[in-house]
DNA sequence: ACCATTTGACCGTT
DNA sequence: AACGGTCAAATGGT
């Protein structure tokens, strides 16, 4: 099992890029005069990464621990180890009680892990009870669970990255039914998306489709070819972490929803790093209330409800609704994601730099 | 054979 | 003890 500990080494690594980025953006932030919320939230984002990539330090040198060979990991290695599942025995054989500590220990390494991790809300509106079109934003995720929750009328799927195994994203979802309206879907996210997966965009027509291939159509290109729409839904964002108890940082923004679904879990995008997120958030309805968030629904139009056979008929039975949402919210099976994709993530493009590897 | 989903069991938290 | 979240074997689809 060295292979986990390879892409561990390079997660690690990541992360700690990624804490010096953030440090660096919080220097700035500090040198200019800006909210001190802001900065508040910045440091939180330092935090976060800086634990996340304490508690996989701690988890690589556990693993070389026992497994001197790979203080020899490189970056070819950890390519050719992210094929394999970190749970195959690929490694070195390892004794069945020392497996069972490592799964242990992984385990609780784990449950520290998701403690970290920020969660947000969002609440995506579909145009009717069988409709689910919409209710993919870009990721590619795989059901990993489904649970009857005590006083809801419907269960829950459980929804992880499906790039967990392979670059250990541990970007997870959650997504209820509303039990007020049917239409409604509670989706919760937590963690961001390490995978560096960039959301999937809508298959284009045909004269697109081929410009799409290796490189998708830019925002300015999308822009050509679809006219503007509006559409926002809402988003509730909390931040949780080890020492953010006393230091709350829950907040709701509305932002446009097709943005909030495709980006919505990198905080990249979402979450205080960039000094421009007061415009941002202003360009887009300040602050709602968690309460009131209902008034915001993300709908889908009927033009958007291309792909899926026809639609489903309303009288859709639970089981069956299951299992189409399963569809609709694993874009391993249906990798769409409509026009108004491109238009918002257009619309922001001209205040973040969206091209910029740092957001890919 | 491979992969995603389903579903009962298990585990941690409250 | 109850509940929510996750695991993993079983199952089904391709």
């Amino acid at each position: 099992m060295g292979s986990t500990s390879t892409w561990d080494l390079n997660s690690l690594l990541r992360l700690l890029a990624q804490g010096e980025e953030q440090a660096r953006q919080l220097e700035a932030q500090l040198e200019a005069p800006s909210p001190a919320e802001h900065c508040k939230s910045l440091l939180q984002r330092v935090r976060s990464t800086l634990e996340e990539a304490v508690s996989m330090a701690k988890l690589v040198d556990y693993e070389m621990s026992r497994q001197p060979a790979c203080h020899n990991a490189t970056a070819e290695a950890a390519a050719a180890a992210a094929s394999d599942s970190p749970r195959s025995n690929s490694g070195s054989p390892r004794s069945e009680s020392s497996e069972r500590v490592f799964k242990e220990h992984e385990r609780m390494e784990m449950c520290k892990k998701r403690k970290t991790l920020r969660k947000w809300t969002s609440q995506v509106r579909v145009s009717s009870v069988g409709v689910t079109e919409g209710l993919e934003d870009g990721y590619s995720w795989r059901k990993y669970g489904q649970k009857e929750i005590l006083g809801a009328m419907h269960p829950r799927g459980y929804y992880r990255c499906s790039h967990r195994n392979s670059v250990g994203c541990l970007a997870t979802k959650q997504v209820q039914r509303s039990d007020q309206d049917p239409c409604v879907f509670d989706i919760t996210y937590r963690g961001e998306h390490t995978c560096l997966q960039r959301p999937q965009p809508s298959p284009l027509p045909e004269s697109e489709l081929q410009q799409s291939h290796d490189n998708p159509p830019t925002i300015h290109e999308a822009l050509l070819h679809h006219p503007r729409q509006h559409q926002q839904s809402s988003l509730r964002v909390e931040t949780e972490g080890l020492n953010m108890h006393d230091q709350v940082l829950s907040s709701s923004f509305s932002f446009p929803s097709t943005l909030l679904d495709s980006f919505g879990p990198q905080s990249h995008v979402f979450s205080s790093t960039n000094p421009m997120e007061n415009t941002y958030v202003g360009n887009f309805s300040p602050f709602i209330s968690p309460t009131t968030s209902e008034s915001n629904y993300f709908s889908v139009s009927p033009c958007q409800m291309s792909g899926y056979g026809g639609g489903i008929a309303p009288n859709t039975s639970e089981s069956d609704l299951t299992e189409i949402i399963s569809a609709a919210t694993s874009t391993t099976n249906s990798p769409k994601l409509d026009a108004a994709f491109m238009l918002d993530h257009a619309e922001f493009d001209q205040i973040f730099p969206f091209n910029s590897p740092k957001f890919f």
